[in-house]
DNA sequence: CGATTGGTTAAGCATATGCCTAAGTATCAG
DNA sequence: CTGATACTTAGGCATATGCTTAACCAATCG
């Protein structure tokens, strides 16, 4: 659960750029052949590539060569990785929240006998 | 939704380095004093001061001081955010395979419907 | 008080990232 | 065959990141 780090940083990584979230959205949508991906992009061709390149590192996109053009397309279960990570958390929290609730009422309860003692 | 990029850039660049991720997977569990966070990583204090530096800028960690020891605890919420844009991919990805899934319908019932007419 | 503990700041360095332009290569259209 | 299209590679540069060591404060402890 530790080890797959290196999976980890490429794939937050790779979301962590708006031209690179602005491509996942794109193909959110259907697939699409690079000049398309690159086009609404600020910035030249081959950089909109290399964005491209650290998605597909990533396990995000794969992409296909048919003739001239490239196609691209998402990796949905790429993501789900990055959300189970945040998922545990979530519980991790929750679970301690619980018990610190659970805490309170304890207390709650005990200061209330008390008050009856009186 | 597009214009919060520089949020979710902060989020997922916090999220894609391993000491940062256990930083807040420690805190998962509650709150602890910087130097706690700090042990268990492979480098030197100041360095793992940067990495909260990180995480604080992200909003997911949030700290306090009291006499000299500084207690960090983790902001839950933040990780929501990560997680909605997330999940606004797959709905969206999951709607075009739905669709795709009546498309590949449609077809196939015409086909029987032509398989009928001969 | 002086020493220790817990944290902070500063300076510097090596590598990584993000972008560019320029020059390819490989289709495909006429 | 010729030119346009769709990438692809290469080289280079500016800034950002991650880390280090060496001080430096400020709250305890003895």
């Amino acid at each position: 659960m530790l080890n797959q780090s290196t999976d980890l940083d490429r794939l937050f990584h790779a979301l962590a750029d708006p031209a690179r979230r602005a491509i996942v959205e794109r193909l959110s949508r259907g697939p699409a052949p690079v000049s398309e991906l690159a086009r609404p992009l600020p910035m030249s061709l081959p950089a909109a590539m290399q964005h491209l390149g650290v998605l597909e590192a990533a396990g995000l996109v794969r992409s296909e060569k048919a003739g001239r053009v490239r196609t691209c397309a998402i990796e949905p279960q790429a993501l789900s990785q990055a959300e189970q990570w945040i998922n545990a958390r979530r519980i991790e929290w929750e679970h301690r929240l619980d018990r610190l609730g659970d805490y309170l009422e304890i207390l709650k309860a005990e200061e209330e006998a008390d008050n009856a003692d009186q």
